[in-house]
DNA sequence: CTAATATCAGGATGACTGATATTT
DNA sequence: CAAATATCAGTCCTCCTGATATTA
């Protein structure tokens, strides 16, 4: 098995960008079972986490594109998991709002989530891991306000 | 600024992936001035590190697509940073070899690297980015030959 | 004839841009 | 009229699939 360039190693950007693509595939091959896609859990979640959203909402909430998120929702809507209603105050925006099957469906990518989880940081014991965690929760909350790369300034 | 949602805060995966997402794009973005992408530097880094490679050997090692390699060499050769030639032994390779433009390149990108990394890592310590690294170097070991989903079996 | 290498054409997806309609 | 929201159309990049030509 032929090595990866040693300079290539030495950049923490380039392995966080890597081991995130390894992250996001492994998650997205077990969620593709159920016809879902990330962007769906994480939309999910959003709107368990803190309720019903306006689409707009979710984008700047998730950091997607506005444009993305109609696909999204509607996805979700199609499949049960979600309800779209004019807002009656303003017109305007529609609000999005999880169904009972949206709430059970999440539990079980939850499962599917943690499980890809674990294959992926079997090699790093517990402690490690929740140190993994940690210092990405730091690096992620960093780059949300700061220099976010998407909806510069919309 | 609206929170991301616990749930997926909770997920190292998630994680893994937007911070891979945002190395990735931070350091793109540094790449674009001079018209070069991510996988232009990643073959350079192997070229210089391990020596002129047959393009097969490169698309090995880096873990890309065989197709692509060809675009990406094309790139680098029409930019002057490698030289592609027929193998004397066997006609049916092209072997990729760095200029010494290509080596001058390489080691300007490595700058570019270095600071954006640092922008990126900034709200950690040292100390802690060099332990980041280093869970990230045993984690992308692991995907590296265990269930790599690119290049299965091809 | 079979296998390996490079090359080319194109699909699928995700991230993004720009335009349009509706409402405030 | 200006601003905000959702929606739609389409571009660009990445990853992947499949087909073809050449050579071993």
């Amino acid at each position: 098995m032929s090595e990866t360039p040693p300079s290539l190693l030495g950049l923490t950007t380039y392995l966080m960008s890597r081991t995130g693509k390894a992250a996001r595939s492994t998650l997205a091959a077990r969620l593709a079972d159920r016809k879902l896609r990330l962007w769906h859990m994480a939309v999910l979640s959003a709107l368990v986490d803190f309720g019903p959203h306006a689409q707009r909402e979710l984008a700047s909430r998730l950091k997607i594109d506005r444009s993305d998120v109609v696909k999204i929702v509607d996805d979700l809507s199609v499949a049960g998991f979600v309800d779209r209603a004019r807002d009656t105050g303003d017109r305007r925006r529609v609000t999005v709002t999880p169904t009972p099957a949206g709430r059970a469906a999440l539990k079980e990518l939850q499962a599917e989530a943690l499980a890809a989880q674990e294959s992926l940081l079997a090699p790093l014991t517990g402690p490690e891991q929740a140190q993994l965690a940690a210092l990405l929760r730091r690096v992620h909350a960093h780059v949300q306000h700061g220099p976010g790369p998407s909806q510069p300034g919309r």
